[in-house]
DNA sequence: AAAATCAGCAACCGCAGTGAA
DNA sequence: TTTCACTGCGGTTGCTGATTT
């Protein structure tokens, strides 16, 4: 026996709502609220339509403050930053731009952000190497010669889940990796974060879990330490990505020359965002992007087998994993 | 000028998680 | 403990306007 429809769809309107429509929804939730109840609010607002439907659109359109057009290129930075991260977990990086929407970060990332990476790939790889590829095994061979000649510090920086990504070695500046303990090994196994926790604040205070699920609250996040970060340091990334497809492993430069005052900051927050179990990342969620992005973030040698997943060096194992529990004994 | 193609985005779909009964 | 209604999320679809041929 299938599950129940969340309602009669022979007698519900869809497509493009209609400013009538809007408007009624938009006064009655401003009057009334949801109610915490998507399902009946159509009843009650006189729509004819399906609540789930009528609670996208308020989430994506009418809710007040929500930010349409441009993206500024801070924005840019953090979603490309957090996907490089954490995967398409978009509500988690709409979390991190007040007035976004998860469905206009994934719209914005698979029409734009996404094609300013592929493309810039594309259109360089090309006549650099005078070839198409043909397969990812090309793309493969070619990396791990690329990696073979390259210093662990720039695998660092192409590594990509499912295997395991070291957080801060991605997203810090190489001298606190050098010589910093205050990191940790990020892996989809082992890395567990609620969205909530990361709407931390600065200052440790932990917004109510309820605040994510109340569409009427505005995102309270408390993203300042972390954009400000991303603002200083993933142009270095995005430019070892865009530099690594023309061979020419230059960008880090802008890394490095980074302070390092943030890092301490964002890997505080980094930390506070993995130490929770909520939300875990799997595989299969990135699965789709991963297919496309692949070829662009590779696996160092080092950490290319299975078999070797467990020898990464100790260069990379962190003791405040350990602490945290994110590593098994 | 018309047709074809592309790009952007709003909306839908279905699955998974959660909590109440 | 099980069932089920509801919510939230991520992937996908399809419409529309812009651009190219």
């Amino acid at each position: 026996m299938g599950r129940a429809p969340c309602c009669d769809k022979a007698n519900v309107k869809r497509g493009p709502w209609s400013p009538e429509e809007d408007a009624k929804l938009k006064s009655y939730i401003q009057q009334h609220g949801t109610g915490g109840n998507w399902i009946t609010l159509p009843q009650k607002v006189g729509l004819k339509r399906c609540g789930k439907s009528c609670r996208l659109r308020w989430l994506n359109y009418l809710r007040p403050n929500i930010k349409h057009g441009e993206f500024t290129e801070e924005e840019d930075n953090i979603i490309c930053s957090l996907y490089l991260s954490i995967g398409s977990r978009w509500s988690i990086i709409a979390a991190q731009l007040p007035g976004r929407t998860d469905n206009d970060i994934k719209n914005y990332w698979n029409t734009k952000l996404k094609k300013k990476l592929l493309g810039k790939q594309r259109k360089d790889h090309r006549p650099r190497t005078g070839y198409l590829h043909n397969n990812k095994l090309d793309m493969m061979k070619e990396n791990e010669n690329f990696f073979a000649s390259t210093p662990d510090i720039m695998n660092a920086y192409y590594s990509w889940p499912p295997q395991p990504l070291l957080f801060s070695t991605l997203i810090a500046p190489q001298n606190d990796l050098a010589e910093s303990s205050a990191n940790f090994q990020y892996s989809p196994d082992q890395v567990y974060f609620s969205q909530d926790q990361l709407c931390q604040s600065s200052t440790n205070q932990l917004i109510p879990s309820s605040a994510s699920m109340n569409p009427l609250n505005i995102n309270t996040c408390d993203s300042s330490v972390i954009s400000s970060y991303y603002s200083s340091n993933i142009n270095g990334v995005i430019n070892s990505f865009q530099e690594y497809n023309n061979y020419v492993p230059v960008g880090l430069n802008d890394v490095l020359n980074s302070t390092t005052s943030h890092s301490q900051q964002i890997d505080k927050s980094a930390l506070e965002m993995v130490n929770s179990s909520t939300i875990s990342t799997t595989s299969p969620d990135i699965s789709t992007s991963w297919e496309e992005l692949s070829p662009l973030i590779v696996y160092p040698p080092s950490v290319c087998n299975s078999e070797t997943q467990q020898e990464i060096s100790p260069y990379y194992v962190f003791e405040e994993s350990r602490y945290l529990g994110l590593l098994k004994q």
